[in-house]
DNA sequence: GTCACTGCAAAGGCTTTGCATGTAC
DNA sequence: GTACATGCAAAGCCTTTGCAGTGAC
């Protein structure tokens, strides 16, 4: 039973600038951040082609898929593991590394669940919610 | 400037019904598991009102909501703070307790962010994406 | 000639909004 | 009589599907 499907990518002008618009940015961007860029430089693109590359391009490994509990996805390259911090007032998404002592901790605890709870863990996802700098200012000064 | 609404409940048995549904399982579930317990239980109950219901109780702090990047948000009883394993294969939900050491660590880390990023953490997301026991036999056995 | 790339229109899934009725306090 | 609880229909948002044309290999 081989079920790896082939695929042959061919050059895809679309593809290559939803990559353009990922290395713009350091953060996670959704659908209408992509789309923004596009009209902004001028590329027409539809929709569905859009999403459909966005689906080649987490197939081969490119990019990333997030969801931050907001409705919608984000995207980004794919790098490193990392974690986020999201403003939950301006929606701002920042990428932060762990600093190595507790991702060993995690790591160490994701072994411990496969004898404890037989679940085999594949992958984690820890963000962090809360107030950016400049939101924290803004909403002290409303007072 | 007095935002605070102040709303006085009244009874309603829907989000009484909510409630119970939400009681009967140790996991979060999401609206179609709500909608499924009100069927079996002979509760006539419009879409609409759930939502709002659910939102009602989101409000009031009786439960919490979550998202596992499903493409839809899952609903629990609030409790104490804890954490997911979430089966990739037949999308079962867990919770579980993490060791209060790991604990300490991420709030001591919170601290620090607001130190080092300006960052003020409000809450943060931690959970585990893997195979069940059971999914990890039936997927061994297929071969 | 197969299959990837693209577009358009439509549908689909989950959730929210608008409007209207009934009813508790 | 205000405002909460409920229902129905419709819309909204993000995403996917179906069908069809073009073009690369």
């Amino acid at each position: 039973m081989n079920n790896q499907r082939v695929k042959k990518y061919r050059s895809a002008p679309i593809r290559e600038a939803i990559c353009d618009s990922l290395k713009q940015v350091n953060e996670p961007v959704d659908y209408n951040q992509i789309e923004r860029y596009f009209v902004q430089n001028n590329i027409k693109a539809n929709k569905t082609t859009i999403y459909r590359q966005l689906d080649s391009l987490l197939e081969v490994g490119y990019i990333s898929e997030l969801d931050f509990g907001e409705g919608k996805k984000r995207y980004e390259l794919k790098k490193k593991h990392h974690h986020h911090l999201l403003c939950t007032n301006c929606k701002k998404v920042e990428c932060i590394d762990l600093d190595s002592e507790v991702c060993e901790k995690l790591h160490k605890l994701e072994n411990s669940f496969l004898r404890k709870n037989k679940f085999k863990i594949k992958s984690h996802m820890l963000e962090f919610f809360g107030l950016c700098g400049l939101c924290q200012e803004q909403i002290c000064n409303k007072h």
